[in-house]
DNA sequence: TACCGTTATGTTCATGCAAATATAACGAAT
DNA sequence: ATTCGTTATATTTGCATGAACATAACGGTA
């Protein structure tokens, strides 16, 4: 059994987390299903959970990340904003990109 | 206030954690002081707390970290073993150019 | 107006992790 | 044999995080 190397990224604004891996999943779910708590279900998460996270993500943020709408047709609903689909797309290039570095470096373990 | 990526990178070895940065440092204030209890005490941790990192530590490498003598002179002692050294040098050294690489990227959100 | 599905928010409960405390085991030195 | 400082281990206490449940607010539609 060999030796592995794990990590995880974030993104922080202000001493404030901004983007995890897990708020990432959750934003795309957003983009795919256009609500939170239909996101929340795919993910398996407590709607509150999907909540407080989303809240996090647009207070963090320099700019809105997700518009909600309460009520109307459908009841309300949720979608990314141009700026969080940039955000989405820059996180999750980083973070491939830092998987592929790891991978370099696991020969610097690969002996021992 | 800009965006800042922060990163966590951690061994693991058949799933389960071998070295991250709190059990490194540990393993530095070990080899400093030459003993667990003061090593603990350094890092204001528990005794308790950094006995079961070590003993976690040692459990999951292929071979001894440390070496934990009771008794004795001075009632016993710990110590790195060369192994333990190498398995240090080398998270240090990916942790590090892993800051490095992860500054780069930093780029990719500088504008947003 | 009544309904509907969603966003938004509060409250209680459980569960796991950390902290604190206590104590046993050990072996060299005196 | 006693002392000493350390390693090793168990037990309890407290806290923080999340799960579960409940409910209000909203605004289009029929």
């Amino acid at each position: 059994m060999s030796y592995k190397i794990k990590s995880r990224i974030w993104i922080e604004s202000d001493n404030n987390v901004l983007l995890g891996e897990g708020r990432v999943h959750l934003l795309k779910a957003i983009q795919e299903t256009g609500s939170l708590s239909k996101a929340a279900k795919s993910l398996n998460i407590s709607y509150k959970k999907a909540w407080q996270l989303i809240d996090s993500v647009n207070k963090s943020a320099k700019k809105p990340v997700t518009i909600n709408s309460i009520g109307g047709k459908g009841g309300g609903g949720a979608e990314l904003t141009d700026y969080g689909l940039s955000l989405v797309n820059a996180f999750d290039d980083i973070n491939k990109n830092c998987w592929e570095f790891l991978d370099q470096q696991l020969e610097k373990i690969k002996l021992l």
